[in-house]
DNA sequence: TTAAGTGCAAAAGCTTTGCGGGTAG
DNA sequence: CTACCCGCAAAGCTTTTGCACTTAA
């Protein structure tokens, strides 16, 4: 009863490329401007990878060449959430994660270390969004969170609770 | 395509009832203390219901009135979501959210004002819950989220990017 | 008895905000 | 030209921690 799994491999340079692109259409699109520091924020939200924090973004070398200040970052990672040129991954920890990877996946969080793996998989993509339509709520996005131990986390404390 | 999801009634008396004793019985199993002070702040999370914060959950009336210290509230919330008595919820607010619902069930979550409203939905409760062995992954329990715009805040601000 | 939990208060970490000046559209 | 964005620095909110004392098992 259960489906393949598959690791997702770190982003190519051209699906980089083509989110900073997809990133410019939607500035046009909703008419937000297209700022230095917000193409700064998101190329090193894509260079990064992992699910950084706001916090793991404002050190990156990327942004600190840019010269982009820490307000500036949070407010970039922000507007880049509305558009959805990023995601906010939610997860255990008490700073937010975000996801410059779009098209649809999954996610492994461990329960410990709030480690969080991204995940391709057939059966989950093929999840049957259900009409929400009756509570006038707008669904633009979905995602299947796995919760769990990670392997690190079994192997180093096996007496967990 | 789409199916049914309903709206889930607050919990009743029993229901809460039940949650207690499961963590009275989780802690047994695992050898954890049963504190006054835990008992409280589960009591507190079920009472409140809706999703509240470790804030939310220090100025309750409940925990209030027993006299638990705020420390003494993040450390019983933490304990509680490793023993599985209660839920951490990842949206994409600053504040981590807990849920006393451990009943199979997934989320609404509003990208503008970062509600969450609980469904149940026998559709997604039927996700094939893919085979993780191979990343040494144990997991423990899914969910899946529906982000989107929950109806006040299509209604208040339709201009939204 | 003893490992673990608790209260207090302080520190640390994360995010938001006001304001004067700057910039994309 | 104008609305919106940016940097700075300060404030605000959320969470964690060290230590002496207390308690569940």
């Amino acid at each position: 009863m259960s489906t393949a799994i598959k690791c997702m491999p770190a982003m190519s340079e051209a699906m980089k490329k083509q989110c900073e692109e997809e990133f410019r259409r939607l500035c046009r699109e909703k008419g937000v401007p297209y700022t230095t520091q917000r193409r700064a924020v998101l190329h090193a939200v894509l260079e990064l990878g992992n699910h950084p924090t706001a916090e793991e973004v404002c050190s990156s070398a990327i942004v600190r060449n840019a010269g982009v200040s820490r307000a500036t970052v949070y407010r970039a990672l922000e507007s880049l959430a509305r558009l959805g040129a990023v995601i906010k991954v939610g997860h255990g920890g008490s700073a937010i994660r975000y996801d410059g990877r779009i098209e649809l996946h999954h996610h492994l969080v461990c329960l410990r270390c709030n480690a969080i793996t991204d995940i391709a998989s057939a059966g989950l993509d093929s999840t049957p969004v259900p009409d929400t339509s009756e509570f006038g709520f707008f669904v633009k996005d979905f995602r299947v969170q796995l919760s769990g131990l990670c392997r690190r986390c079994r192997t180093d404390n096996p007496k967990l609770h």
